[in-house]
DNA sequence: AGACGACAGCTTGCATACCTTTTGGGAGTG
DNA sequence: CACTCCCAAAAGGTATGCAAGCTGTCGTCT
């Protein structure tokens, strides 16, 4: 439900005010503290307070602002804690996704195996290109493999806000570093190849590694996302 | 600080107008597949719609309603494949909390199953007394109390909205059978007992027997619900 | 100088009015 | 008899107006 960016002026003015908004806290256009007011929005976008009222209806349930009464909607400021928060959620669901897919059987497995190759692929084609916001959306497009095949809606839903709460939050700090961008497209091949060959425990190792490789970018110790501990 | 007597009066419209709408979806009154109109509730509630409006939106979020563009509010009707969701959700997210919050060390187990204990007993008492309400709510708070526990407030949200949503499905109709309710105390024991000892794997897998037992209850094939095998 | 209080400006909360879209039924036609 | 077209009723989508609440400030009193 993440990516509508485009599907503007055909939608209603309220998919313009929800897209916009989400944009501008998701690129830190509106930063974290800061107190935005329904007028401001919809004079910026030349539309009346109700669509906008709707759209930080919406984004208070996502979780990316506070509405306080009388008084303005808060971008709620990312704080180290919520870091974790996502970092282990994401864990917790990827891990439980995975497993799924694999213990469906190796006919699956290799469609998906199939699926995560073609992603990694245009990663590797962004990167080497440095097409950051490209090298960007395959990364969302690969791990969402995962949990779009888990036969889960609940728990896919749940997973797309989590990618995009830790888009706003990662940005991309995490990719300044050249090392670290090799270092994801490998973690991803030994994914790949570990639900290729149908190996749950390979897998679900792999995932682990590659989130908390994540979580160490994050400069926030490892520890502290915990999550099952396995065989 | 002021008392809250008079909640339903003081707090606006809008909480009203949700509290109404979610009780009646909730407890039946409306049910899965009507179609309900803003102007509807909105007259029923003696207010304009403005606040009716944004209730729907926020229920809408929460996977209760599906709003049709120029139509009206579908009542998501509850299917088998949502109850499974469900419940395969609960399954991940009670298992990632109980073993986190056992990780942590004998000190805090104890606390967990003192308080785990204490919703035992009211639940006893409720059944004993036939306080169906009080039951199912010393229930929600018994499986609350892990996710609550768990540090992690983006599953804790989750969790409770899951909690609303199987409340709805699965109402009382897995409690008709009074044998059923005492299969409940008797696993909720055996939860708090394998907490106390700090036994991650004895908690676990009494867990996950709990929820299979609803799953069966439910009339679901168990197999349907998969989740991580343990050691 | 410090504290207290009234006021001004901004914000949301809710109501109401108007516009657009959808849809169901009825008349007319093949 | 079935199909099509058209229109009117109804619902949501949006705009706007008005009331109420919170904040910060400025002036006055002690």
């Amino acid at each position: 439900m993440a990516a509508k960016a485009t599907a503007s002026a055909r939608t209603g003015a309220k998919a313009r005010a929800l897209d916009f908004v989400k944009g501008q806290v998701l690129t830190g256009a509106f930063r974290g503290g800061d107190l935005i007011s329904e007028g401001e929005v919809a004079e910026a976008l030349g539309m009346s307070r109700t669509p906008v009222r709707e759209a930080f209806l919406r984004l208070e349930a996502e979780g990316l602002l506070r509405l306080y009464p009388q008084r303005g909607a808060l971008v709620i400021p990312v704080s180290p804690e919520e870091v974790r928060a996502v970092m282990e959620a994401r864990l917790v669901l990827e891990q439980f996704a995975v497993e799924k897919i694999i213990r469906r059987g190796p006919a699956s497995c290799g469609a998906i195996a199939d699926a995560l190759a073609t992603e990694i692929e245009r990663q590797r084609r962004a990167s080497a290109e440095s097409e950051l916001p490209e090298f960007l959306d395959a990364d969302r497009a690969f791990h969402t493999i995962f949990l779009d095949n888990a036969d889960n809606s609940i728990l896919g839903g749940v997973y797309a806000s989590l990618r995009d709460r830790q888009v706003r939050m990662i940005g991309e700090s995490a990719l300044r570093d050249p090392r670290r961008i090799e270092t994801i497209l490998s973690e991803h091949a030994s994914i790949a190849e570990a639900v290729r060959d149908g190996d749950v425990v390979r897998s679900v190792t792999a995932v682990r590694a590659h989130l908390t490789g994540t979580v160490l970018a994050l400069g926030l110790a490892p520890e502290s996302v915990s999550s099952f501990t396995w065989p």
